[in-house]
DNA sequence: ATGGACATGTAAGCCGTTACATGATTTG
DNA sequence: CAAATCATGTAACGGCTTACATGTCCAT
């Protein structure tokens, strides 16, 4: 119900191919939303018919036309109609948690391995947001309305790094101390 | 791939019936994996053909029958392997971060209003977990092996929680400053 | 020549959500 | 007397994942 919008609003950015969008929910974007290219191609072929992208066929050699989707002004308007709409709330699925609240019937030695390769992961990932901050947005009180958006998500990705680092870390030093 | 998990670490804990599971998934195991009653008495009754789980019944006036769901040796079998499996990467799904990437082309003032109702969640959470966390586990570093995992989720609603709020709250000065 | 990037999709199957269905007991 | 709680499910639909399918160009 709701990768259209993440593809909207992506496409509201830039223009792009179903393979440039499906390469974005592998970087950019996915840090907030995952979504395959098969997906992204389904969504897409739906999303012309309802008319909020339309198609430029540009030809290539060797290879299938690109097909370049720019959003519409109906795809405008349903972007501002969704974003009115209430935000439900967020689908949690923490496999983590639930291994670590199964901790007496777990594989301990395995489940301090994963925490530790997880804290690996949160820290490596901080890291990067930091740079990525950084480099992309170095005076954040003088940020342009195009900047504001991305700068906040990116704020909201190292904050949810952060959280998820710091929890290792706890959860580490209780395990370790047995 | 994982709710049978989510189900045979709730087993542990306690047996339980079906519609008892569906509540847990409502509240204290909710907080990090949703599911849905219809969601698990089929799940359960998969489980139950796999022998992770066997049941007993227990009649009753005027209603249907009790199936009391019991984990087996099987399921604490299966609930050590799935352990020392691999963790995926947890899905992310944020449509709050779908907006606020959107901010250009969305509707600002709603936007606004749903950060506020977000933020006073995330409130509201934070001080329901930090009481919890106070009553359940008044001295955390005197905690037995059965308290230990839940004290390990509860830490990770808290940091998680408080994450959430923060955001909210940056993203509201920044877009307040305007 | 092997593999990765580019570029498009189809198909099968599982998982999850929403709606429907039943019916007694307790609480306000 | 209405609504919530207890207690079980079925059915339809849609979304998502995984596997399959094709073919070129470029770098190693």
């Amino acid at each position: 119900m709701a990768l259209e919008h993440a593809i909207l609003v992506s496409l509201a950015e830039r223009s792009a191919t179903g393979y440039d969008l499906a390469r974005r929910f592998d970087a950019s974007i996915g840090h907030f939303w995952k979504a395959t290219h098969q997906q992204v191609y389904k969504v897409l072929a739906r999303m012309q018919e309802q008319g909020w992208v339309d198609v430029e066929l540009v030809a290539q050699a060797g290879r299938p036309d690109r097909k370049v989707h720019r959003i519409t002004d109906a795809g405008r308007a349903e972007l501002r109609r969704w974003s009115a709409e209430p935000i439900g709330p967020e689908v949690l699925r923490s496999s983590f948690a639930v291994a670590l609240r199964g901790l007496p019937n777990v594989d301990r030695d395995a489940l301090l391995a994963h925490v530790r390769a997880r804290r690996d992961e949160h820290a490596a990932t901080l890291e990067a947001y930091e740079k990525d901050m950084a480099r992309t947005f170095p005076d954040p009180d003088a940020l342009d309305e195009a900047a504001l958006g991305p700068y906040l998500v990116l704020r909201g990705g190292i904050l949810t790094e952060a959280a998820g680092l710091q929890w290792c870390e706890e959860t580490l030093a209780r395990l370790e101390a047995r």
